[in-house]
DNA sequence: ATCAGGATTGGCT
DNA sequence: GCCAATCCTGATT
């Protein structure tokens, strides 16, 4: 099931907490690959780690937009990032995806990142997008009607990712040096594809 | 016009 | 653990 506009219209700390367990749909003639979303950090208004805390600019104008749709930017000049804008339109708020737990087309995943082992295809927000495909092209694309979309946990009958009935883990942010100290980053505890502990 | 630095990854010590 | 790769954005001159 497709995840509605309303469930990334809530608050942005409860939207990263509900998005680990589902899953990340990237369909194209290549092919269809999915993964369940196990670890992601989530950006706030006012928070000066996010980019939309200097206001709207060129780069960041998609968080300002309406929720639900796909903020994509590229960093260290050659890795891709996607995050899912949250909250009310004009917050500048978004859940940044930092792990998968491959699930679907994971022959495709391998081809992409050129190497096999399941545990590295996708953990790690530069990994997951290179092996999903996900290119800037995608930046403000809908997640409930577009060719990148996020399902409800149980979407494929009879399979669920490691560790989604048990705790999760709440910590610091990875990668960042401003607001550092903020407890906003998500992880299910029990889950082996997560980025890092 | 210029320039520092980044929500990372992979390889080498 | 350390560091290079690689390039665009945003801040400053």
């Amino acid at each position: 099931m497709i995840l509605p506009p309303a469930f990334y219209e809530r608050d942005t700390v409860t939207v990263a907490k509900d998005l680990l367990g589902c899953l990340l749909v990237h369909r194209e003639e290549t092919g269809t690959t999915m993964g369940w979303i196990v670890e992601d950090e989530a950006y706030l208004r006012g928070d000066p780690a996010a980019h939309s805390f200097r206001g709207e600019t060129k780069r960041n104008s998609v968080m300002f937009g309406p929720a639900g749709h796909a903020y994509i930017y590229r960093i260290y000049g050659l890795h891709t990032c996607v995050n899912v804008v949250t909250g009310p339109e004009g917050a500048g708020e978004a859940v940044l995806i930092r792990a998968l737990e491959p699930a679907i087309g994971i022959d495709l995943m391998q081809e992409r990142r050129v190497m096999n082992d399941p545990v590295s295809l996708a953990s790690g927000p530069g990994k997951l997008t290179q092996s999903l495909g996900i290119t800037m092209d995608l930046n403000g694309t809908s997640l409930y009607d577009g060719p990148l979309q996020v399902w409800s946990p149980d979407s494929l009958p009879g399979r669920r990712p490691e560790g989604l009935d048990g705790e999760i883990v709440r910590t610091t942010r990875i990668g960042i040096t401003k607001a550092a100290d903020l407890p906003l980053r998500f992880y299910l505890k029990a889950n082996r594809y997560v980025s890092r502990r």
